[in-house]
RNA sequence: GCCCCCAUCGUCUAGCGGCCCAGGACGCCGCCCUUUCAAGGCGGUAGCACGGGUUCGAAUCCCGUUGGGGGCACCA
């Protein structure tokens, strides 16, 4: 059997696309279950459109994911040269035409058509080559099937198809050719990707069989159905004998699309609207096995009830004839959960070290570039910050957060100089409550004297508690707003203790001044 | 408009003709635990879009309807 070659073939125009993700990770999960080859390819032959450091960004994003690629990435735009020899075969083998029709002549001329699209008014002209757009004859009759591994047969007729365009103006490839003329040189067997590619793969079959035909000097009438690969039972074999080397026929890789990953409205994940950038749940402290773990049960899942899948399990698993037909929607809730799991099961030591670049502003992350809208670095100076202090209080933070990005918002009051107060937790806890001062005052007589441990705070706070007649949780309420600035917070005990008796003293007097001063 | 895809709880899904008056997970609600908040435990809420077939039997197969979505660029 062949060795499957696959590919993820994004575009470098903007952040890591969640959706992308998905995809090379079914790109992945099946190359590693087939013992096959994982390759990433830049189509980057929009040079307007494409910026060098996106590059930089898919690799780092893949990278954090822990898909390393088998080889690449190859980039499209050091492929020109083939591109414009494989333009030369097909045009000379009368598969091309030159177009000189503008948008708005064609949209004119096909106002009242009942089929939309190229009218063909340029297939006899003889519109010369240089300078002008290339079109793809289609044929008139007949259709190409397109064997999907998920969706089965899929099948579209040759009339509904219009005289695309496969080059521009200026010579430069477009989409449709140069993606499938790398398929074909880089041997992919299985081409994995979203469901939005689907109507181009009819598209990719026609250019393929061109060149099979064009590239073997004679076109044998065989069987012209694409995809010979789906049909077996295993999913990984290869179609054709696979021995097809050099020029001439080859066979065609098999296809799989995907279902797409959809917002809360049903439709496309969109750049502009939805939160969809890799980087940004990086940034925001979404562990990455977390994060893979989600995205591969976003339209797949393996047997059984576990939803927490460990990789290996994932990989021994997989199959493109189990991925769901319908959209998925991508739901951070459901994701939080699953990284909140992830977080709770790290060893203190790697919740402290993953927590770093949240925690420590003199941390090279944290002084670095995060993505728009991520929580970027802690609020605290870097001369407050003591990893030793931060360690002490991990364990009970550790239980508390969904993602590493909301650590320093438990953490801050004993980083930062005075308590980051709350105003509606300041109203609630202390303005609100008549004695306040009092028994501020009174757990300051308390912790003034006890040995400062979170054992000796509770049993002190208790009896501050039972001499104003109040239950433990109440009487401690007060006295968090005062020391960490809000109602909610890790446990006060423990909090304290890390804090240190001077500063919690200091802290617990000030507040009761302010209570009693408005 | 034309082409194509899709259809099980609000969401992600299990189900590939009888094991299903439909199972799990997230969310939500309640209870327990409890120094706040979480976490954890227990319980609950909620679904096979509709109509025809096929079959002894349909969530599962077929057709249609409706409803969603995607594609129709000298973008990818």
């Amino acid at each position: 059997m062949a060795v499957p070659r696959v590919r993820i073939a994004p575009s470098p125009t903007g952040f890591f696309h969640v959706g992308t993700g998905r995809t090379a990770l079914y790109n992945w999960l099946f190359a590693r279950r087939y013992g096959g080859v994982f390759i990433l390819r830049i189509e980057d032959t929009d040079t307007e459109r494409n910026r060098e450091e996106w590059v930089d960004g898919i690799v780092d994003a893949l990278s954090w994911l822990g898909m390393e690629p088998d080889e690449g990435p190859y980039r499209q735009s050091e492929r020109r040269e083939r591109y414009r020899s494989v333009l030369d075969t097909l045009w000379d083998a009368g598969n091309l035409y030159a177009c000189d029709c503008t948008r708005e002549e064609v949209v004119a001329r096909t106002a009242g058509h009942a089929t939309p699209g190229y009218d063909g008014y340029c297939r006899s002209r003889g519109v010369s080559r240089e300078g002008h757009a290339l079109r793809f004859r289609t044929p008139d009759e007949g259709e190409t099937h397109v064997h999907d591994l998920v969706r089965g047969d899929v099948v579209f007729r040759h009339e509904t198809m219009e005289d695309f365009v496969v080059a521009r103006s200026n010579g430069e490839p477009l989409f449709v050719l140069a993606n499938i003329v790398d398929d074909r040189d880089m041997r992919i067997t299985h081409v994995i990707r979203g469901e939005e590619l689907l109507p181009s793969a009819p598209k990719a079959i026609l250019i393929w069989e061109a060149l099979d035909a064009a590239e073997s000097g004679a076109a044998e009438g065989g069987a012209r159905e694409g995809g010979a690969a789906a049909d077996g039972s295993s999913e990984a074999g290869s179609s054709a004998a696979g021995s097809s080397a050099g020029t001439g026929a080859r066979p065609l890789p098999a296809w799989a699309h995907l279902p797409m990953l959809v917002n809360e409205h049903r439709q496309k994940l969109s750049k502009r609207r939805d939160a969809v950038a890799v980087e940004l749940y990086r940034d925001q402290g979404f562990l990455p096995e977390a994060l893979r773990n989600y995205l591969a049960l976003l339209g797949w899942s393996p047997p059984g009830d576990d939803e927490k899948v460990p990789l290996q399990v994932l990989i021994d698993n997989f199959t493109l004839r189990d991925v769901n037909h319908s959209p998925a929607f991508f739901d951070v809730k459901k994701l939080a959960h699953m990284n909140g799991e992830y977080i709770r099961e790290l060893t203190v030591e790697d919740f402290i070290a993953r927590s770093r670049p949240w925690v420590d502003p003199s941390g090279e992350r944290a002084a670095g570039r995060w993505a728009p809208g991520s929580v970027g670095p802690p609020p605290w100076p870097p001369e407050r910050f003591d990893e030793g202090v931060f360690a002490k209080l991990a364990r009970v933070v550790q239980e508390r957060v969904t993602t590493l990005g909301e650590v320093p918002r438990l953490v801050d009051f004993v980083f930062l100089e005075d308590p980051p107060f709350d105003d509606a937790s300041w109203q609630k806890a202390i303005s609100a409550d008549p004695e306040a001062a009092a028994l501020l005052d009174a757990a300051i007589a308390e912790y003034a004297q006890i040995e400062w441990s979170a054992e000796a705070l509770r049993a002190a706070t208790l009896r501050v508690a039972e001499r104003s007649g109040r239950k433990l949780a109440k009487a401690q309420a007060p006295i968090r707003v005062a020391v960490t600035g809000r109602t909610v917070g890790p446990p006060l005990f423990e909090s304290l203790e890390v804090l240190g008796r001077d500063e919690t003293l200091r802290r617990l007097g000030a507040a009761a001044h302010r209570a009693r001063a408005t």
